[in-house]
DNA sequence: TCTGGGGTCCTAGGACCC
DNA sequence: TCTGGGGTCCTAGGACCC
């Protein structure tokens, strides 16, 4: 059995944590930039507030309507999850961390019966460690136990446990939920289902996998396949090492100018270095891209692959040539940018080290001083690449942004007795 | 005025190989 | 009148996830 725990809407639960007077009230928090909805307390979804809604669309209807609204806080959200995910290890030793709000764990070894109380007492501990509401599915498979949560966060009976055992007899509960529902169901494969007359989970389960696959794809005939209780996915401890790293904001204002766009770069750029030496990588190609909003008449994009000479984790190079990319191929005069960002797409582990006869190495040199830098920027300062810029005008809005609870000193909450 | 930021996998088709 | 067959690698685009 697999369980799938994953908190109540999580970001908008993360700013109640240490704001005890906004449970039970109407909390929204916002996407970067203060762009979209992208997450609902209970409450506000009560009052119909559309999800990835823009919030300058609905912003009077909010203050209107009394919602606390908040700028993302990841510093917060990052910091409790792992405070979530390090209670969860006290259920399985086997564990793997899905997302930021949600891990899968084994639970074979538990006596089927014992199942729902396991749940519970999840849910109950990580309410007691870290304030954070949660749901716990579990099933037969991964796709199950998936299925299983999201019964535990709808059906009143639930309490936010659900455990799918005995799967004929769920047929009622599954002829009720949309195929949308189903983890790997987007919703251009509903659509097409919904053509051959497949509504609801239990219209697919009655499906013959090897049919499907022919129709759709092999992923449609796995999620069927699941859903009848045969597993093909397995657990994921160990997360493979990323296969490309991207670093993207959009601005704060328009950007006409090419410094301007040059500096901001520079900046993901070396936000990109930075993850991918975290993860202990080497970037042998780059894309370096730039563009005006998508909901201009003239819409302005453009992206520039950047091959690199050596597979390097420098970031005084990275950032050369992604400013020198933007200045030759990007920028062009008189282009409200609103985004701009950097791609490592072509990577390689730093060890094993790969060369070939003919390409140059990254030399210690470099090395030590990135190591360097990482070090500083952990433990006691910031250090950073002068073509990044000090404070630029562009930044992204977060107008509305938390204090950084857990994770700086001056935000500690103070108790007052 | 103002519309997020990451990721992964699969498939089809073309180029190329023997 | 009349197509060989089997394979790999790469890329773009589509679909999904949170």
């Amino acid at each position: 059995m697999y369980a799938l725990v994953d908190c109540n809407s999580f970001f908008a639960s993360c700013e109640q944590v240490f704001r005890p007077d906004l449970r039970g009230q109407p909390v929204v928090v916002l996407s970067n930039n203060d762009g979209c909805i992208v997450a609902r307390s209970k409450e506000a979804k009560q009052l119909g507030i559309p999800d990835l809604q823009p919030y300058f669309k609905i912003s009077d209807q909010l203050r209107q309507a009394g919602v606390h609204v908040f700028s993302s806080n990841y510093e917060l959200y990052g910091d409790l999850s792992t405070r979530v995910m390090d209670t969860l290890k006290a259920f399985s030793p086997n564990i793997e961390v899905y997302s930021i709000d949600e891990s899968f764990l084994d639970m074979s070894g538990h006596a089927l019966k014992t199942l729902p109380e396991l749940g519970r007492a999840m849910r109950d501990t990580i309410y007691r460690h870290v304030r954070l509401p949660v749901g716990v599915g579990m099933g037969a498979t991964k796709t199950l136990a998936k299925l299983a949560n999201h019964i535990a966060k709808k059906s009143n009976k639930c309490h936010y446990v659900c455990v799918i055992d005995r799967l004929e007899q769920w047929h009622k509960v599954f002829a009720k939920i949309p195929v949308h529902h189903v983890w790997g169901i987007g919703s251009r494969l509903s659509g097409r289902l919904a053509d051959q007359r497949i509504y609801s989970v239990l219209d697919l389960i009655q499906q013959d996998p090897e049919r499907m696959k022919k129709h759709y794809s092999v992923n449609v005939s796995r999620t069927i396949t699941e859903l009848q209780g045969i597993p093909c996915y397995g657990l994921d401890e160990t997360p493979e090492p990323k296969k490309q790293i991207i670093s993207t904001r959009s601005f704060g204002v328009k950007v006409f100018n090419c410094l301007a766009l040059e500096q901001s770069v520079s900046q993901y750029a070396s936000r990109a270095c930075e993850k991918l030496r975290k993860e202990q990588q080497r970037v042998k190609t780059m894309m370096v891209f730039a563009s005006s909003s998508r909901f201009d008449a003239n819409y302005y994009t453009r992206s520039v692959i950047v091959p690199l000479s050596m597979p390097t984790n420098d970031s005084r190079v990275i950032c050369s040539l992604a400013r020198k990319a933007v200045r030759e191929c990007i920028y062009k005069s008189g282009v409200p940018f609103a985004r701009a960002g950097v791609g490592l797409i072509e990577l390689y582990a730093e060890s094993p080290e790969q060369l070939d006869a003919f390409t140059a190495r990254q030399d210690e040199r470099s090395q030590e001083l990135m190591k360097l830098v990482d070090h500083i920027n952990q433990t006691c300062g910031r250090v950073f690449i002068a073509s990044q810029g000090i404070d630029p005008y562009w930044k992204m809005q977060r107008n509305l942004k938390s204090p950084a609870y857990t994770t700086r000193w001056p935000d500690l909450p103070i108790v007052k007795v």
